[in-house]
DNA sequence: CCCACTTTGTTCGGCTACCGAACAAAGTGG
DNA sequence: CCACTTTGTTCGGTAGCCGAACAAAGTGGG
């Protein structure tokens, strides 16, 4: 029999793309400071390994040292730092009528923001125009030397096929069919773009910046203009077989209720979202003649706003809208078993007033096993999670693979 | 600008654990006769390097030089290819009422087989001896020298938190309560064993010698006593966050419908599954009076053999059933859009007359495109699927971690 | 204040894995 | 028969990482 020695340690999963370097970056970057020493002991490397890491990484910029630390008994350790302010990153939200644009620093600070509406269902090289000028805009407001982003991130209110991500849209919007919205972005700006499905990117604003912090299993739902399911397992977004995953507007929740646009018969989208929300409102506002939604502006806003108040009819359209959701929440906690559910998009301001109902209809479809270990909670991250979102994708692929950031040379 | 070279060229998810030794013998495991040249070309390495890893990976025994392959318009290259007979394993089927063991080599043959009614259920220890006993047996028949095998792993009808193993059952069976099975086979083999759930197991075996050999991301069901699913997601089995993901059997399809033992109403385990099916054949037999199902033996196996006889009585349940699981496939392919489902146990038999309905009921409840990305189709793996899976397990541990193997060191 | 002991960070020699170049062996086709 | 490929091996070199040793800078007890 040949010996068997011990494996090397080797902490499996840490670093995905690289070698050392990128471990320890990612370290650096969520430790907010750290010794060398303490690197060393976390990622199994010797202190000289490290030490010669650091030193090749200090020159980049991305790390420098920010002062000293407690003792512990010795000498007092240098602390190393992770520098936010070394680059910038956009991140693009194109919704279904409005697009918005955020200027984040490398810890999804958002420091500019530009927002406006338009149509971007019918005018894609409009769409994509705003975008650059939004993005502009943002980046002439640092002052003191327009800076350069390391790169932007998109977030599309449509599946994007893993296989083929530069075609997207087409099956949704007909008028986006073959526009090249990330190419204009690049020519224009001459840096790296990615693009993603907004809910993917609300559930990774959530996994950096939320509530799904240190959570790598969890679902996100968006109800916006229409509604979607971001899907995060093992700590990646999971896009399934054809990238569309997560689309839960088409579950059918009841095989007698109205036609769907997909063809089939109470799909989800038939019940939440901003149109048939508010025309639920329209078909309920003569049982509830005092209701402050009784003339006020026909918008999702409002209806907040109204439940916010504890408006009896807008009480009613949200319960109605959380036991829908609960239906389909129910079938993937039976499916999927997520560590926690996490609810954003449009009615996440409402807090327990969705998620009592919404919760209910949870508890009486799953199993007391797979209910119990997941938490349903809403977002904070409000309106502009999914920008947001979009930035940290291009952060989350920078430190993946640290060759992306400015600067930095392979090794 | 720093200068930016080119990547290593690394293949991202090849090896996970250990390093090149591993990639190597994955690889020589799949392609069953290759040359240390074309080793090197698909792993990104050197020819010398490859030479010397199989060099060392020779005396293991676990690999073979299989005499030599086409020329190219060159030398002949010596074919390598993997031993499949240098271990056997063990993988034990824990049913609701029966131990299935069978021994198979490093490819998935089986090589003996031992199945034996038991009331699992109730008796533990019992069952626990008959694992023991079956699996001797297995060994004994082997002839010339009992061998030892590399491993044993074992499917049981209930999930299998990842976080400890190795308590398990005990929701589902409560007389398991703290019994512990592993150990007594560990015990008396005194080699590594594994557990995993037996719907997982099936999607593993499905994954490795079935319909889904080379889709990474599929769903497998499997209707026996109870119903559940294994869900496999980038290769690798999806547990959730408290292994309970897959337990489909309480996803609630009709409100209205009857009570279930967990509390709640209509759940698919009170309309697919043993007791259900066979309740309903009794329910219908007065309609269908001529039905062969009539005065035959009260089990599954009837039903399949009544409806590949195109009974009607038989057709109708197995009608119904497709129904019921088209419901819940329907919900699968909308939130994870899997790039196949594959359906086993009981009723994999039937083949189209399962999957007409089945897809009908599939189709009317998802939207086209991700429907259309996947194919629905029965599993041809039949009764054996399960301990085939759980040696399976043993198997793809191995080929992970070459350390397991006998008789190979670390490196 | 002194001294034994820790902890940190660096230096340096050495080991291991891997590569590239060179080469012999064994084939191809003209 | 000869020019050219391809395979598999040998051998020197390189890069990454480690361990030992060491100086720097701290701790606490007497």
């Amino acid at each position: 029999m040949t010996t068997v020695r011990r494996a090397k340690s080797s902490r499996p999963g840490v670093g995905r793309e690289g070698g050392l370097a990128t471990e320890v970056l990612g370290f650096v970057w969520r430790r907010k400071a750290v010794s060398r020493a303490e690197i060393a002991r976390h990622t199994g490397r010797s202190r000289s390994t490290i030490s010669e890491v650091v030193g090749r990484l200090l020159p980049t910029g991305l790390i420098e040292e920010v002062g000293s630390g407690e003792s512990r008994g010795g000498r007092r350790p240098i602390l190393i730092g992770f520098r936010d302010r070394a680059s910038v990153i956009l991140g693009v939200d194109i919704g279904a009528a409005h697009v918005s644009v955020a200027l984040t620093d490398l810890r999804g600070r958002i420091l500019e923001w530009r927002e406006e509406d338009h149509p971007v269902r019918s005018d894609p090289q409009g769409t994509a125009d705003l975008a650059v000028r939004l993005g502009e805009a943002c980046l002439a407001a640092r002052g003191n030397g327009v800076p350069t982003p390391m790169g932007i991130g998109v977030a599309v209110p449509s599946p994007v096929d893993p296989g083929s991500p530069y075609r997207i849209l087409e099956r949704i919007l007909p008028a986006w069919h073959a526009f090249d919205l990330l190419g204009e972005l690049r020519d224009h700006f001459q840096v790296p773009v990615f693009v993603d499905n907004d809910a993917n990117l609300g559930a990774l604003a959530e996994h950096h910046w939320g509530k799904a912090v240190g959570i790598d299993d969890f679902a996100y739902l968006k109800v916006a203009t229409g509604i979607g399911a971001g899907l995060m397992i093992g700590g990646e977004i999971y896009r399934g077989a054809t990238g569309v995953a997560g689309e839960i507007g088409h579950v059918a929740i009841d095989p007698r209720g109205p036609e769907c646009v997909c063809g089939n018969r109470g799909c989800l989208a038939t019940f939440v979202g901003t149109a048939p929300l508010l025309s639920r409102i329209r078909a309920l506002l003569p049982q509830f003649p005092q209701s402050v939604l009784n003339g006020a502006a026909a918008d999702i806003r409002a209806l907040e706003d109204a439940a916010l108040a504890d408006d009896p009819l807008a009480l009613k359209v949200v319960d109605e809208a959380a036991r829908n959701l609960g239906i389909v929440i129910a079938g993937v906690l039976n499916l999927m078993n997520p560590g926690s559910v996490i609810v954003g998009g449009s009615l996440a301001r409402l807090g327990d007033r969705l998620l009592v109902p919404l919760s209910e209809a949870v508890a009486s479809r799953t199993l007391v096993a797979s209910a119990a270990a997941s938490r349903i909670r809403t977002s904070e991250l409000g309106p502009r999670a999914t920008a947001l979102g979009a930035a940290t994708h291009v952060l989350a692929a920078a430190l993946a693979d640290p060759r992306l950031f400015p600067g930095v040379s392979a090794s």
